[in-house]
DNA sequence: ATTTTTACGGAACTTTTGTTCCAATACAAA
DNA sequence: TTTGTATTGGAACAAAAGTTCCGTAAAAAT
């Protein structure tokens, strides 16, 4: 259920999804779609929880057990794109796009997106500084710098994306910027 | 009045801002609002064109007339940096804000859109180009790619900026980002 | 088997949103 | 001065959005 929803608030944004197009997509009753999320909003920080839960651990996790730190990254930044376009058009990252509708005015919202950014960065810290270890990526710069530059250009491409770019050009992007590390 | 009804977009976003609200920012009446601009969806296409008209082209002029191309790009992307953040809190970029929240499902607006990132991609490749051409850039890559890349890592900084992320940590991202010209 | 809990269908209600209409007023051209 | 042309204030409307309520049915617990 909370994965329709998500779906929903994915491709359509939190303010072009009503409640009916929830209800007919869940199948759940109008009564019981309250009775069991609250309001919408509580029901749309459930969905970011659950993203949270599983796609950003699914990430740190695929960092923290990478040995070739190069081709996790870049692995990284494939599947971001896929997840950007995929499944039925292109519809961005549920975070970035939470960023954008909502972070400026929701409180609760940006907490959740912050963390998950601080987490996201501090993985990329860390498999960039076994990566420098292992000789695998340049020194010349801080790790914490260089996923931070990451990050930036994965937040980058996500948007890029989404405005309509295609696949080569997306993996040029992809190309030019793992060539710095 | 079409720069009150754009920075009302640009704060609250196209669907967070209905018709009363640019009438009481801009003093206008309610007839002559559509009287004058037809409905609200042509009236935000008609600010994003004024948008186009004014900051697309004011980048794309200081591009071509840089001398020291390491340092226009390098204002390039502090004045992005106020940009997102001025006046009256985070807001992000216009053009980028149009991407999130209308591309997808909006042709006009993704033309523009597309019409837009194209325009600036080119400016950046003829200055990085002219750049290298007067050794002040890397000939590691080619223009076009680092075009790209300095587009992407733009992109994605407004989205941080409009994410929360602090001064600090938005110039570290800027620093090793042209680090790599 | 009976009580308690949970879920459902659907009516109904309040706001908000986007838009139109019209009579009255100001303005310009003739 | 008259005549035509914008401009305004504001009422009014239809549709959509978000939410609540309630009587009934299904399921679970006792």
């Amino acid at each position: 259920m909370l994965d329709k929803a998500k779906d929903l608030f994915w491709r359509k944004g939190y303010n072009g999804t009503p409640p009916q197009d929830i209800i007919d997509e869940t199948g759940l009753s109008r009564s019981s779609l309250y009775d069991t999320y609250g309001d919408k909003h509580s029901l749309f920080l459930k969905t970011l929880q659950r993203y949270r839960d599983r796609e950003t651990v699914a990430v740190i996790e695929h960092l923290d057990k990478a040995e070739d730190i190069p081709l996790a990254i870049r692995q990284l930044f494939q599947e971001t794109y896929k997840e950007c376009l995929l499944p039925r058009g292109r519809r961005g990252c549920y975070m970035i796009n939470a960023v954008h509708e909502m972070v400026p005015h929701d409180p609760k919202v940006e907490t959740i997106v912050q963390e998950n950014r601080q987490a996201t960065e501090d993985a990329l810290t860390r498999a960039i500084r076994r990566g420098q270890q292992k000789g695998q990526i340049s020194r010349d710069h801080q790790s914490r710098s260089l996923a931070r530059f990451l990050l930036n250009g994965l937040w980058g491409l996500t948007t890029q994306v989404k405005s309509g770019i295609d696949r080569k050009l997306a993996e040029d992007i992809i190309k030019t910027t793992l060539s710095f590390l």
